[in-house]
DNA sequence: GAATTAATGTTTACAGCGTAAACATAGTAC
DNA sequence: GTACTATGTTTACGCTGTAAACATTAATTC
């Protein structure tokens, strides 16, 4: 018998991660997640102090996935002006996150997480999203204060889930 | 932390191989073999009772590839008769290995292991060592019983050590 | 050469990370 | 409604690592 896996917890992510984008938040089971993952239905409470712990893990992972796709149409190491088409095409890059992984865009953006303060990991991971889309708008236009970013991300998110 | 080496058994006896070949077996400390695996002083424990019983383990390794290399001379699947020259020749590699494999080899046939039979293991590759030398033998030469092939085995064990 | 120190084999108590078995509850079949 | 099933979770346990301590033997110091 093998014992310790060495990197369950990544693994049970990933393998999360695949099952629920397969077929949607609400019709994994932990003991799926784990078959998957080639081990013990009791396994994942080594990592993962509830199921919604585990999905907020894989909400987590999605918003640093999504940012890495965009990171690669806006370098966030500089700080220059960016043109119309850079926005829109890291706007781009954010749809077809949303679309390429729908069910994990529904647990990153739906009621399934029940209140992201309780995961730190996720809170984090989505305010650094969050914040990383605020300074492409700076560097975008120029607005007076920093409540009017946060309306101008609003209107423009608004705007990508109308389409 | 790493926990959790995933093969310390076969690495700890591998480390003790290095260090019993390159500094004898009267040199070579429990620690040091643990330090050499990058393990704490204690982890052997979980595999080898006593270090003694991880030098039985040298041992039995020991008669494992000594038998490998003679293998490669002579084919233990078959049961034709062999030439005096195949004959020396496996007597050569056997050897060749208690040349390379000084202070293990030391081990194999000293008085470091106090009683084979505490170890099964290393007691059936000795067996097994002998009985394919005998066996080898039986395949060169016609004799009359058992015995005679035994006091022939000793006679070429016994001549080779004078070399 | 006696006393102190260092090295080494071993034991003990504990921690991390798996497992199997069981419990609680919710939904389904008939 | 009763039984069955699926699922989240708890409990008790086993394996394999760790750190700290103990006993004994070898080495060093004075």
């Amino acid at each position: 018998m093998k014992y310790h896996h060495g990197n369950l917890r990544s693994e049970l992510i990933r393998c999360a991660c695949t099952l629920c984008e397969e077929h949607g938040h609400d019709k994994i089971s932990l003991r799926g997640i784990a078959k998957e993952a080639n081990v013990s239905q009791t396994a994942p409470y080594r990592h993962f102090e509830t199921k919604e712990s585990l999905l907020a893990a894989v909400a987590a992972h999605g918003f640093v996935e999504m940012q890495k796709s965009i990171d690669k149409i806006i370098d966030l190491s500089k700080t220059n002006k960016i043109s119309k088409k850079t926005l829109i095409d890291a706007m781009l890059a954010y749809l077809d996150f949303a679309i390429s992984n729908n069910n994990i865009y529904e647990v990153m953006f739906g009621t399934v997480i029940k209140d992201f303060r309780n995961f730190p990991d996720l809170h984090d991971a989505a305010l650094e999203a969050y914040s990383s889309l605020k300074s492409s708008i700076k560097r975008y236009i120029k607005l007076k204060n920093d409540q009017e970013y946060d309306e101008k991300c609003v209107k423009i998110w608004a705007f990508l889930h109308g389409l």
